[in-house]
DNA sequence: GCATTTTTGACCTCTAGTCTCAATACTGTC
DNA sequence: GACAGTATTGAGACTAGAGGTCAAAAATGC
């Protein structure tokens, strides 16, 4: 449906009412943090987010990132990736479908993700075998460098793998 | 076969021996760090680790212990196993015959292993799509203590679950 | 606009993990 | 078993990501 489709615009009205619905204050520095980790093509830390955010409103400070980081994550516009780095990564919630699998290069730095749609499956398996409710699920798979190029991955670098 | 089965002094001398052949030198502290790690019953983190390896020796240090990790790691015994917290967690690689899945719990600081065979399946599958050779895998799953406890894993707070 | 209350930025603190370097101890050779 | 050469060690400094503190600034409701 054409109505899945939404601009960045309206991704923000979104994420203001969230503001608003749980009575936190719209403020510039949400905007342009908000605008920043949206619009961003790539997985990010929370280090490439304050830069960003800052060539929209150099006011931001880092705490004001490592701030807004939780509640955009619980609006649901991003999520956390963590993939065993000493850091964690963030990216853009836009076309979240299907379960999305990561594969990352152990060389250049790059994560991609590939859909695991299996994994809804997985997930409904563990809950009746261990009659539990799953909160969430990762999954990961690790490779070398030019075999990403190898297949294909790694000259892409800056776009996301299919 | 009975000889699969073998004895934490038989692991010691498997120990000892890769140390030599990797032209590194036997020293207490690394068969204290070893004996701590192989014989902990459960996940554990480099603090823990510190903790035991000082109740054997107590000349071990911290940064002894984080040099040892690795070289544990390297050796096969024991496993990293990351479970996107701030700090990383291992474990002794007493049975590792399958892919082993990991149910964290958010609530009560336990990790447990479950069989994941399929992982296999998945990771040639992986391979097959995307032409690369896949160095590693992980799979995990979180939910909330009141739901591991209603299906019997948090109970057995000191044991693994099978 | 004004008062109230959240949010912010600057800076400080925390913690896991790593590095440095002189002192120590393991290994191979005799 | 002792020795020389070299890897390893421990103490403590250091790093980096993350998060806390508090007075100043800004958003909200009236």
């Amino acid at each position: 449906m054409d109505a899945e489709i939404k601009s960045t615009t309206d991704v923000k009205e979104t994420f203001k009412d969230f503001l608003t619905s749980k009575g936190l204050r719209v403020t510039n520095q949400r905007l342009a943090i908000f605008d920043a980790a949206y619009n961003h093509p790539d997985h990010f830390t929370a280090e490439d987010l304050l830069e960003r955010s800052r060539e929209i409103d150099d006011s931001v400070s880092r705490a004001t990132v490592y701030r807004a980081l939780p509640i955009l994550t619980e609006s649901g516009l991003i999520r956390e990736v963590d993939v065993g780095r000493d850091y964690k990564f963030y990216m853009a919630n836009r076309n979240a479908t299907t379960f999305q699998a990561q594969v990352i290069c152990l060389d250049c730095d790059k994560i991609f993700e590939i859909d695991a749609p299996f994994m809804e499956w997985y997930g409904k398996t563990v809950a009746d075998k261990l009659a539990l409710n799953v909160e969430s699920q990762r999954l990961q798979v690790t490779a070398h460098c030019e075999e990403l190029q190898a297949s294909g991955l790694c000259k892409r670098s800056g776009e996301k793998a299919s």
